[in-house]
DNA sequence: GAAGTCACG
DNA sequence: ACGTACGTGACTTCA
């Protein structure tokens, strides 16, 4: 990366170095200062504001080192005032214990042990419950006294957006740990059927709203989004935090899983008490509020104290291994975000969906008929395996292939085949597949899954899922709804705006294309990129000479090959050409591009050397598959070593858009825009139709810009929008 | 709970 | 010899 601080003053011998390696090269803040005694203070500011990698981390260098006013804040410093008391905050959050302690002593940074103690026992009878106000009171004053402050939130459902609170518990230091139960024993059945001695759910959230919103105390919390949309509901704004779920996810991501129980069987050697122990499973399950209040809080306290021993563990590795850069740019800021598009929810027009899922329902049953009468008799069509028995043993159709498992593949590729070739009866279950698929996932779930409350659908954003950065949804999952059929195509204008409103669309155009021009530096891609020329075209020009609809589908195809890790095998089963062809395109494609040869090569030797891969943005995907027994799990993990970056680097690019476009609406005027959606490549608004052509520009420039400072493309970043009264009006 | 299938980027 | 692209989540059938 080319940011650098050039001749830095009175450090001899260290050459350029971003911050960040300069304090990984010093240890912490305080060695950077230590080695450069003779340091050119305001000089030595200058040039880390210019060039660091983190400008937060600049600015407070600067504070520390000058002790002078600050010139403006280059970056995210914009968007935010300061935390009263910023550079103990900073530290705090930073980790630089020894610092602190010069600055703050001893007490103030006893929560960042420079070694973790091993010693201290998970200890239940320990936990303390909290039913009086003065223990509540004595809870938050040595929350306030340790700067620090696990928290968790307990409620009766998964679903934060229609949970009711029923309790919360602290943590202040390893072992020491509360709960606080405002919520139990509402109308139970069996466990508790009246409510138990309890402070009042109101006065709770009162005493602990100046703590959980006061800057000088980090809160830290596991997938903290969850609980901040609880506490956001009842007018609490959490800050500052930290994610132990997240922090494992940027130092770890492709080692293992993100929960709670997971990584405290990692870090701590510690079984924590499963849910299911606690609340039951099937049809025996109850929800938290009915668990008595003893046995909840051995099971809460525990889940506090667990994050904030995760959080010693992994907070001090945050600086030396992930470079820093990921969670404090990207992935930690936009959790409030994602809260607050989990929130808002998106209309979606319920009679629509009911109409549709009627439609299909009766074409559905049409089409089993005619299935059934082709086959000379009824089956379970939805059965792959009876299928499978029906079209090749039954029917006697040529070509059937068996899985391992013993069954005959009959996925759309096998049918598209049959079609093709004139078996009447393939083409009947494509389209019987097609509609049960939008009739099951769609149109009768998305009905079930809208909140009666808001009449709207709220999705659940994941951070630390994917393997390479993106998001996913999930309950109900609206990453995938139906665009590329035409039926499917109707489902999108379900989702509509409310009156007044319109829904507004924003993607990145080919953006995984345009980041493989850049990081794999290639000449003609970004000169077409930079000139808006059809991409796929330049692609069929370089490969055949010509360019037509057949050359420009190949074109296309290759290019998706590349992003995704060629293999002469897979791109020959995709353009249905044998082996040998394949492995001829490849190779005229790497020499007209021998940029990408090269990225590749070298992106599989970072691989192998280091066993992860980064974004530009310096998130890491570890692929530890490199280092498998066989030779198709080894070739499989070169595979994503080459898509991971590109797609983790568009994944990091949006996701500092969706941060960075709240405070650059709210400074235009437009405080009416709400952010609802993000699919990959794609932001979906909802705002008043009066602010679509002033929204616009906003989102258009924020999104285009979104990767730097940090990072500078040679390749300019697409936008295509468009609005409209339904998301599918919308493109 | 696994396998197969298919919706999206 | 190996293998039919990368990343997800939801639904259905069946053991």
């Amino acid at each position: 990366m080319g940011d650098s601080v050039d001749n830095v003053p009175g450090v001899p011998g260290v050459g350029p170095k971003t911050a960040s390696e300069l304090i990984r090269t010093f240890g912490d803040l305080e060695g950077v200062l230590a080695a450069a005694p003779d340091i050119k203070k305001p000089k030595l500011s200058q040039s880390l504001i210019e060039h660091a990698d983190n400008a937060r981390l600049s600015r407070e260098l600067v504070r520390l080192v000058c002790d002078r006013p600050l010139p403006q804040p280059l970056d995210e410093l914009a968007l935010k005032g300061l935390p009263k008391e910023p550079l103990q905050q900073f530290l705090m959050d930073q980790g630089f214990r020894s610092l602190l302690m010069k600055l703050g002593g001893e007490e103030a940074s006893a929560a960042l042990p420079a070694r973790v103690e091993d010693a201290i026992p998970f200890v239940h009878a320990d936990y303390e419950t909290v039913i009086a106000e003065a223990d509540l009171d004595r809870w938050i004053a040595s929350a306030y006294e340790a700067e620090v402050v696990a928290v968790d939130t307990e409620t009766d459902d998964v679903d934060c957006i229609r949970a009711n609170l029923v309790g919360i518990s602290l943590a202040t230091a390893p072992g020491k740990a509360c709960y606080i139960p405002v919520g139990h024993g509402r109308g139970g059945e069996d466990l508790l059927t009246e409510r138990p001695e309890q402070l009042p759910h109101p006065l709770v959230l009162a005493k602990l709203k100046p703590l959980l919103e006061d800057p000088t105390v980090l809160k830290i919390g596991q997938n903290l989004k969850y609980d901040l949309i609880m506490f956001r509901r009842s007018g609490i704004d959490v800050t500052p935090y930290d994610d132990t779920m997240l922090l494992s996810y940027d130092l770890d991501a492709g080692l293992g899983g993100h929960g709670m129980d997971e990584l405290a069987k990692r870090h701590l050697d510690h079984a924590c008490i499963e849910f299911k122990d606690v609340c039951g499973t099937g049809k025996n399950q109850v929800s938290f509020d009915m668990v008595p209040i003893d046995r909840a809080t051995e099971y809460a306290a525990e889940d506090a104290d667990v994050t904030l021993r995760l959080w010693q563990r992994l907070k001090p590795r945050l600086v030396p291994e992930a470079g820093n850069r990921v969670y404090e740019l990207v992935d930690r800021p936009l959790v409030p975000v994602l809260a607050e598009m989990e929130r808002a929810g998106i209309l979606v027009d319920r009679e629509e969906l009911h109409r549709l899922s009627t439609q299909f329902g009766e074409e559905i049953i049409r089409l089993e008929a005619e299935v059934h009468e082709a086959a000379g008799g009824p089956f379970t069509i939805g059965s792959p395996k009876q299928l499978g028995e029906v079209l090749f043993d039954r029917l006697g159709l040529a070509g059937g292939r068996k899985g391992k498992s013993g069954v005959y593949s009959t996925d759309v590729n096998e049918l598209e085949r049959l079609a093709g070739e004139g078996v009447a009866v393939a083409r009947l279950v494509l389209d019987w597949r097609q509609l049960t698929k939008l009739k099951s996932t769609y149109t009768d779930a998305l009905q079930q899954q809208i909140n009666p409350a808001t009449d709207r659908v709220h999705t659940c954003f994941s951070l630390a899922v994917a393997q390479t950065g993106r998001l996913s949804s999930t309950d109900p999952n609206l990453q995938n709804i139906p665009i590329r059929s035409e039926h499917g195509r109707r489902i999108r204008h379900a989702f509509v705006a409310p009156p007044g409103h319109v829904l507004l669309s924003a993607d990145y155009s080919q953006i995984e294309l345009r980041l493989a021009a850049h990081m794999a530096d290639v000449p003609q891609l970004r000169a077409a990129f930079a000139q808006g020329q059809d991409i796929h075209n330049l692609t069929a020009e370089e490969l055949f000479g010509v360019i037509d609809r057949d050359t420009r589908a190949k074109a296309k195809t290759i290019n998706f090959a590349i992003l995704y890790g060629i293999s002469s095998w897979g791109l020959a089963g995709r353009l249905g050409v044998d082996r040998g062809e394949a492995q001829a395109i490849i190779d005229r494609y790497f020499d007209r591009f021998p940029g990408v040869k090269n990225y590749m090569a070298e992106t599989i030797n970072q691989l192998r050397e280091k066993g992860f891969v980064t974004t530009l943005f310096g998130r890491k995907t570890h692929l530890p598959g490199i280092k498998g027994k066989t030779v198709g799990e080894r070739q499989s993990a070169e595979r994503q070593a080459i898509n991971a970056p590109i797609q983790g680097t568009s994944a990091d690019i949006i996701k500092r858009a969706m941060v960075r476009i709240g405070p650059a609406l709210e400074a235009a005027g437009l405080d009416k825009v709400r952010m609802l959606l993000q699919v990959h490549d794609e932001l979906v608004f909802e705002l008043p139709e009066g602010d679509v052509e002033a929204a616009k520009p906003v989102i258009e420039r924020v999104m285009a810009e979104a990767a730097e400072p940090h990072v500078k493309l040679s390749v300019p970043l697409g936008i295509e929008m468009g609005a409209g009264r339904s998301w599918g009006d919308a493109h």
